[in-house]
RNA sequence: GGGCAUGUGGUGUAACUUGGAUAGCAUGUCGGCUUGCGGAGCCGUUGGUUGCGGGUUCAAAUCCCGUCAUGCCCGCCA
């Protein structure tokens, strides 16, 4: 098999975009000596254009008109009528202001069908991240009930940005936070001991309806001194307190991870609260702090025997922290206890290597999907290659962008400029219900009829998407296993909280929730198994597809697909950099939308001389497809 | 009081960071398509002063200013 393309590491999309611009700009400097136009910023006026467009298109003229003091129009027929083909660029013309170009058909479509499949599963992926460390933290649940939707919409999100930033070439390191030594623990705590301590349903289920107990409890009567009395004691790690509240939230966390493995979510590692207070992380951290003097221990006033810092002084150019309320931020309490904020400071300092803090780790024998091994942190065990980040990446609400932005101050200010500009914080728009909050404390996510947990969401989509595959397949007599309505249902759910993009919020409405037609992730897996139907009908594999790619496609249904095909890379990437997955869900959808009209128009197995380089093409569109959805976290599936 | 986010056909949304051609997609409405590789499909129809008002520009959903609406945040809660 020859090798088509000239260049391996560069997608066919980019070379084609390059080669225009090359003929661009050769082209302007003749018709206009003495002109210069930044390289990078030619490209930028290029974009994929409409079939009625031609296939590439520029607006360079307009940038050039003013400078020039010539209208557009004349500088676009200028150009164009002096360039000359570049590649498989050419047959430029003009329209209005815009120059633009046609691509050599033939030879584009091969050398595109081709790298997608010697590439195969590696198609799309780049060297963007050149291996840089990044740690992802995603959803850090409390340990005291089950994940609702809310918490699946961040799951999902930072599952699915992880996949995307391992492909853009970063080294990923999935870290869940789990704080066993929290208020609401405590509350548990109490619960296990005045309620009832035999788990009678899914553990995180059982305890979370335990947890609204106790909440409803506390405001008949005040039970908060013996609460207060477990938290503090959980805090001394020699206490039977302290004990208990690890296991009940590691049997939590446990029952939560079996919700994760449902929807093909994995993690590398657990951190836990309660281990880093041992390895005394927070102290280091704190010292440092006020050391340096961007910490200090305010001695009389409000916030006597408290350490503090003032806001205005890390403020730098931010105005949000500005014109506060108070201009000061406790982060340990005169009784000695830490804010959230002081922990979250000193947990990105170990995620940074800033504090050479040594974790013991263990491995875990939890199942997780696609066999990924689980770390977590522990009191004994050994020693593991994580933190030290290059890159932080916080899945968080966007509620908690306010603290998110102190702890990006304090490091700052503390010294830390470089690593605190590099957290990045997606903040996602919280998840709604038509009627009614998903509050933990009120229990809202056990709903009237259906409880909105992330369980029964998957639950309700099997069942949805079981009748649906009966209905389907009938007429093929094809059994579909439990495993593919599994996948189906997870690629809905997963698809449709994808789809939306982060910042925005999200209203949960279980009809809408469930409705699987159009922009869905089962019309995308129904076009990847109709591709699939084709090519086994053909008897065709991935050898054949090579030596019938060497043809080439004609067709204009065919190369749009094809010119869709070879912009994969540059979609993961801007996926990647703007930290948004719906730039894939948008893309997923284009071809997928474009393949179906492809096979509804062309006749692939009937095509006559032009059957094996279609079956080319359709080769090349599953491998895409399926590419696409696993940065989703999507499987596909063979029938459905 | 201050800060942040959001506002796009009946409904859900894309494009906004980096301004470009007729604002893309789905759902909904109404109508059509199957002796063909599988109809979770395809084609057509309908529906938009991109919250509102200014400004910048050859060009604004996109940038700037103002304004309105909604949500979130501003704690020795997490």
């Amino acid at each position: 098999m020859a090798i088509l393309f000239c260049d391996c590491t560069t997608s066919n999309g980019r070379l084609a975009r390059e080669a225009f611009a090359e003929m661009l700009q050769v082209a302007i400097s003749l018709a206009y000596p003495g002109v210069e136009i930044d390289r990078e910023r030619l490209v930028s006026t290029i974009s994929i254009s409409k079939p009625s467009h031609g296939d590439l298109s520029s607006s360079v003229a307009f940038v050039l008109s003013k400078p020039l003091k010539i209208p557009p129009r004349d500088i676009a027929v200028r150009v164009a009528g002096l360039a000359k083909p570049t590649g498989h660029v050419f047959g430029m013309e003009q329209e209005g202001g815009y120059i633009n170009a046609k691509l050599d058909r033939a030879a584009y479509s091969k050398v595109v069908m081709a790298q997608v499949l010697l590439e195969g599963e590696n198609y799309g992926r780049n060297q963007l991240g050149s291996n840089k460390r990044v740690i992802v933290e995603f959803p850090s649940v409390n340990p005291s009930k089950p994940w609702h939707i809310g918490h699946l919409r961040n799951a999902i999100l930072g599952d699915s940005i992880a996949n995307i930033m391992a492909a853009c070439g970063y080294h990923i390191e999935r870290d869940d936070y789990i704080e066993d030594l929290g208020l609401q623990i405590a509350e548990s705590v109490w619960g296990y001991r005045n309620i009832g301590n035999r788990p009678d349903k899914k553990y995180d289920q059982w305890l979370g309806e335990q947890y609204v107990k106790v909440n409803k409890i506390m405001k008949e009567k005040d039970i908060s001194g013996e609460i207060n009395e477990i938290l503090k004691r959980m805090e001394d790690l020699s206490t039977e307190e302290s004990a208990l509240a690890r296991t009940v939230s590691e049997h939590c966390v446990d029952a939560q991870y079996e919700t994760a493995f449902g929807y093909g979510i994995s993690h590398d590692l657990r951190i836990w609260e309660s281990d880093i207070v041992r390895a005394k992380l927070l102290e280091k951290a704190m010292r440092l702090g006020m050391d340096n003097g961007v910490l200090e221990l305010a001695e009389s006033g409000k916030y006597a025997n408290c350490i503090v810092v003032s806001l205005d002084k890390v403020a730098g150019g931010e105005d949000s922290l500005k014109d506060l309320a108070e201009d000061v931020k406790v982060l340990i309490r005169s009784n000695g206890t830490a804010t959230y904020v002081a922990k979250d400071v000193a947990f990105h300092m170990w995620k940074f290597g800033i504090v050479p803090v040594e974790f013991m780790y263990k491995k875990l024998p939890i199942l997780q999907s696609g066999n990924h091994t689980l770390y977590t942190t522990a009191e004994n065990g050994e020693r593991a290659d994580f933190g030290r980040a290059d890159i932080v990446v916080n899945v968080i609400g966007s509620a908690q962008r306010h603290p998110q932005l102190i702890l990006r101050s304090i490091l700052g200010a503390m010294g830390y400029k470089k690593q605190a500009d590099r957290i990045v914080h997606v903040a996602y728009g919280e998840v709604g219900l038509s009627e009614g909050s998903l509050s933990g404390r009120s229990g809202g996510w056990l709903g009237e009829g259906r409880s909105f947990t992330a369980d029964t969401l998957l639950d309700e989509a099997k069942k949805k998407v079981a009748e649906r595959v009966k209905e389907n397949t009938k007429a093929q007599k094809q059994e579909v296993d439990e495993k593919a309505i599994a996948a189906i249902a997870v690629g809905a759910i997963k698809f449709e909280f994808l789809r939306i993009a982060p910042e925005k919020s999200l209203v949960f409405a279980w009809d809408k929730a469930l409705d699987f037609g159009g922009n869905s992730g089962p019309y995308c897996m129904y076009m990847y198994t109709r591709a699939r139907r084709i090519v086994e009908k053909a008897e065709f594999d991935k050898g054949d597809a090579l030596d019938a790619a060497k043809s080439g496609v004609m067709g204009d249904v065919e190369f749009e697909l094809i010119k869709l095909l070879s912009a994969a890379e540059d979609v993961f990437e801007k996926a990647c950099v703007e930290y948004r997955p719906n730039v894939i869900t948008d893309y997923l959808l284009d071809v997928s939308s474009t393949f179906s009209k492809f096979y509804e128009k062309v006749p692939v197995l009937a095509g006559g001389e032009q059957r094996d380089a279609r079956l080319a093409l359709v080769f090349s569109t599953m491998q895409v497809i399926n590419n696409a959805l696993l940065l989703l976290g999507i499987n596909t599936v063979e029938r459905m």
